[in-house]
DNA sequence: TGTACATCAGTGAACGCGCGTTCACTGATGTAC
DNA sequence: TGTACATCAGTGAACGCGCGTTCACTGATGTAC
């Protein structure tokens, strides 16, 4: 029974939470991916030595920020996921953009963290956590293809066909693509470049030009051809706004 | 004739450019948007303060860098498309995505200077010489539509129609798209999320996982949807690679 | 052409601040008998 | 149940470094007469 936590364990546990917290509220209020101990220990009521006792160094929380991100970012999408009934693909394909793009505006700086120029001296650790918590996100999208052919939708994606190059890419188990067909992986990844591209210039305020009811325009019409590009059906409650 | 510069003149402008050239430089090799006045200095065998005549403080040499990238990004699609003859838009198309493609893998502190979370305090001058200096770079895209309307291509590009709120975006003439098609803008912009959204997932090291052959050719489907969405003939040369 | 003055480039020293990290310590929490 | 010891959380002071920025200065370049 490994159950039997003391008293300390508890709390040290809640304090590491606490400690990532405060890191990435730290992150929203300055609007940047830095992070500063002396802060994060001011917020706690602490002083910045003692947060050397749960990281060993600043990489070492850094790390620890990103994978919580992750996290964070697969949990929004499978709840997102999760409240629209198992028969309209399409719907949560709708939900989970919309999600996931509402996320990244209100949090331009997770989105830099995950997704923006690493930092200075930091090389995320290969097939660490971040990596795994990163598939476990992305995971959310193959899904949908799944729950489509489970519901026997199983129309040609509107997208080129897969090379030899990319068919043994997808081939590896580890990518959540091999029991799909290449064009599908292949679609699934013009999505995701897609869906990247809107996000990461909206957030960066590089579409600031564009009335907010443009840019709402233009990611349902950007939906839409996701939608085609893997060959989902259209969402039941419809796209959400002019089409 | 203000055509005559003194001596002061001329070197004072050749060190402005020095500096930023310095900047630039060693924002590549540190693999940051980071600027260290120091380090400038100590490169070009001055002292830090020396900058101050140059540059008000941090922010001005920032403003500065942005502008000068972006010219420099204007420079490199307004070459490669030039290199390409008038009447092969699509080709353009190709030379000037792989282009940019190769640009910002090779510079990916550039490209997240310019589209990148924004510094820390630093917002950039509305209507400001970058916003000139990028409206110029992403004309470079528009010009493909023109030149292949002028070759009689005209057909229906495969997107959504535009709304009503997009259509009123559209028809700003800062934006370049107020005599093409809704239909084709839209495009343009969906074209322009994807390329984005590739970039900024492989200059960041979110592909590495694809093995460079795989990225290619995923890169080269982006760009047959490119093409599609913007109504443009196939390359004369092909697309360069499998297709 | 030469001289007297103004303007500008660049230096070196210094200020001030932020911030990661170390260290010797105190007090509280847990463990062994 | 109580006592003696080990472990851990957190503190406060300090080190060391980086870096933006200021300031009084020297020497060179340009200008006016």
């Amino acid at each position: 029974m490994t159950a039997h936590l003391t008293r300390r364990e508890l709390t040290r546990a809640a304090t590491i939470e606490e400690i990532k917290q405060t890191a990435l509220t730290l992150m929203r209020r300055t609007g940047t991916t830095n992070v500063v101990f002396s802060d994060i220990a001011r917020e706690m009521h602490m002083t910045a030595p003692a947060l050397y006792r749960y990281f060993a160094d600043r990489d070492d929380l850094l790390t620890a920020l990103i994978t919580t991100t992750y996290g964070e970012l697969g949990t929004l999408l499978a709840d997102t996921s999760a409240a629209v009934p198992d028969d309209d693909p399409g719907g949560r394909l709708v939900a989970m953009c919309q999600a996931y793009r509402r996320w990244a505006k209100t949090h331009p700086e997770r989105y830099e963290l995950l997704f923006g120029l690493p930092a200075p001296g930091y090389a995320a650790p290969q097939d660490g956590p971040t990596t795994e918590a990163a598939t476990r996100a992305l995971g959310n999208f193959m899904a949908l293809y799944f729950s489509a052919r489970a519901l026997g939708y199983d129309a040609e994606p509107q997208v080129p066909g897969a090379s030899p190059a990319l068919a043994r890419a997808f081939a590896d188990p580890v990518h959540q693509m091999h029991d799909m067909p290449t064009e599908v992986a292949a679609g699934m990844l013009h999505c995701w470049s897609l869906l990247q591209g809107f996000i990461s210039l909206e957030s960066f305020c590089n579409l600031n030009w564009f009335s907010d009811e443009a840019r709402d325009d233009l990611f349902v019409q950007q939906l839409q051809l996701m939608a085609s590009m893997i060959a989902l059906p259209a969402p039941k409650a419809g796209w959400g706004s002019a089409g």
